[in-house]
This record gives C-alpha cells, sequence and structure tokens, in this order.
DNA sequence: GTCAATGCAAACATTTTGCAACTCT
DNA sequence: AGAGTTGCAAAATGTTTGCATTGAC
C-alpha cells in the first residue's frame, strides 16, 4: 500500500462498493461502511485479525465474523486485493485509486518494497497467449535481500530464515 | 510438478539432502528418508496432510508432525518448493531436477498449467536492479481462465469464484 | 415487513508443541 | 553415550458456521 486514499477517493470507493452490494441484492451496512473506511485510510497492508483490532480500538463495536464475511467482498468488487508475503499469514491491502503494483520481501528483515507492475502484466500478456490461457491477473513477488540487509552483513551467503515466531503463551 | 525423478535423480536428491542436514548436524533418519522417496516419486502438487495419507496407505508409519517438521527442511536445501495456488491450501512440490517453472491457474475448472521461468526470472533480474534489490527467488502465477472452459462458457464475464467448500461435517 | 447481516460462541482445519521413548552417528 | 528425532496427543491459530437478534431497504 502506497498512500492512504483521499476523502474524495474514500467517497468514490463507498460508491463502487454500494454498487457491487446492491447489484446483487445486498446491504450496505454501517459495519461495511466502516470497514470499507478504515481500509481506505490505512496505507499498510493489512491482516484481518489486525484489522478487527485497530477498529476495537477506535471505539467500534465489530464481530471478528463480519469483518471475515466482508473481506471477501471487498476482494471480489475489486478495491481490496489479497496479498501473500511469507506463508502463515493473509495480507491485504486497498488497491482502489492505486497503481498497479507488486512487491519485493527482504528475506532477513521482512521489508516490502512496491514496483510497477506495468511490465510484469506486459509479460504476462504475452506467456497467456503461449498458452492460450485467458489472463485476468497475476500474483507476482521477487524474495530476496535489501540492500541495507546486505550493506549490514554482505558475508552471509545463506539468507536467514524466519525463526518461528508463536505469539503469545506456551512455556 | 512435471515429471516424477527417476531412480538416479532420486538417489542424488538423497545425497543433497544428507549433506544439507549434516553440514547442520542434522540426521538422516529413516523417516526423511521415506519422505524424500516419496516426494520425489511424485509428478503431483501435494499438500501435508495428503502426503501423510499416502505415505501411511503405503503401509510406512509415520506421524503427522514428522511431515510437518521434514517439510521446511526439504524446502530449505532446495528439493521441495511451496506453491500456492487458491488460499485455504499450502502445496508443495519437488523441484530438484525439474526446469524451473511458474503456474497459470485457471478460477474456473482450477487447471494448473506450467510454464517456463526463464522470462520471468529475466525480468524479475531487471526489476530487482532497478531497485538495488537483492533478488533470489520469486513467485509467480497467472490467474485467469483456460480454454476449456472459455469454450464450454464464453458468455461468463465474470470468473466464477471457487465456491467455499468445507471438508465433511457440520449440519 | 422481509430478507440479509451481525455478534457470539462453538466448530473446524491446519499447524505447532511438549514430552517420553527411541535412533542415528 | 549423546544429541537429535519420532509419534502421540494436546494446544494454538486462523477461519468458518449456526443461530437468535438486529437492521437495511
Amino acid at each position: 500500500m502506497a498512500k492512504a486514499a483521499t476523502a474524495e477517493m474514500i467517497a468514490t470507493a463507498e460508491h463502487v462498493f454500494r454498487e457491487y452490494l446492491r447489484d446483487r441484492g445486498l446491504k450496505y451496512t454501517r459495519e461495511r461502511q466502516a470497514l470499507l473506511r478504515a481500509i481506505m485510510s490505512s496505507d499498510q497492508h493489512f491482516e484481518a485479525e489486525q484489522l478487527l483490532l485497530s477498529m476495537r480500538q477506535s471505539g467500534l463495536r465489530i464481530g471478528k465474523a463480519t469483518v471475515y464475511r466482508t473481506l471477501p467482498l471487498l476482494v471480489n468488487c475489486g478495491i481490496v486485493k489479497q496479498v501473500q508475503f511469507s506463508n502463515n499469514a493473509v495480507h491485504y491491502e486497498h488497491t482502489y485509486g492505486q497503481d498497479p503494483h507488486d512487491h519485493m520481501v527482504c528475506r532477513r528483515c521482512g521489508r516490502i518494497i512496491e514496483f510497477d507492475a506495468a511490465d510484469v502484466a506486459r509479460l504476462r500478456t504475452i506467456l497467456a497467449a503461449r498458452h492460450r490461457f485467458h489472463a485476468l491477473s497475476h500474483r507476482f513477488q521477487i524474495v530476496g535481500l535489501c540492500e541495507p540487509c546486505v550493506q549490514a552483513c554482505p558475508v552471509a551467503t545463506r539468507p536467514i530464515l524466519v525463526p518461528p515466531v508463536s505469539k503469545g503463551r506456551r512455556k
């Protein structure tokens, strides 16, 4: 996610979402509106759980199930996109009004670098045509080491693997 | 996964795995050997659970935990690769001795088409250099519709989303 | 008023962990 | 012998579901 959306952008997204819902007989509830706004206002990649927490910390009363039920709607109508950095976590980012981009993920520090997806999209078209495939979208991600990490430790040929970190509890 | 490995290939992979383990003071147990062989002999993408089941059906006594603990080792030493088709499932494939490839995934029927990754790797190098990033690998996947699916139903503009399928139980 | 959505808790699937017994080196 | 490994069952995670109540249109 590069930048938080402007108020106008959010308004437009709300319109899009609303249309999407109406078209299939679904309702534009206050919870869905609140989720959309929270997501559009953010400039970060996020997980479902995080989103839930941040909304509750903002004083909003919202259930976990609602978050899990709403995210797919936003993905389907194209406002939000799923991204997968490491395993063990599904991340989301809002893409509405953003330039298409993909990500480079640093294996050592986890830094995310976004880059323009135009070249990738172009290649995807060529490859799809070559296999008589009808491309609709792609997922692309470059894994490696960012410059600062290489500078900090140029000797470590083998990248450091993310240590298994559990969240709380256990002896 | 394009093809099952030949006996020689498996032997070589065993050697590689053994070295990898020895280098870090780990042991080449019969369970690890059995897992490696099963994986190398397969020509399919697979999930952890599937692997466990197929090994047990072959009469091998092996614990679930062992499978989950061994897969990361095989991934780290480069014999196995994780691939992620849809959400809700981590798939693996053995890549040792296989040509580098990426996947196209049909949204409607789930068919997987493999294609040579050379062009993608080339692009990845260019992109990485442009951002002073040190690329080590990539994940690429083209999502869309395969030819048969388009032929079967050319009218459906909106791709059919995988219906939420739970495995057994519930009301 | 009707039909869909919400929140909660319970159910689930998947993966991880502790631990005692066991095995590779 | 000793350090790492195994299997099992229990724990933990992340996500989904049933259901009664609430709310949007």
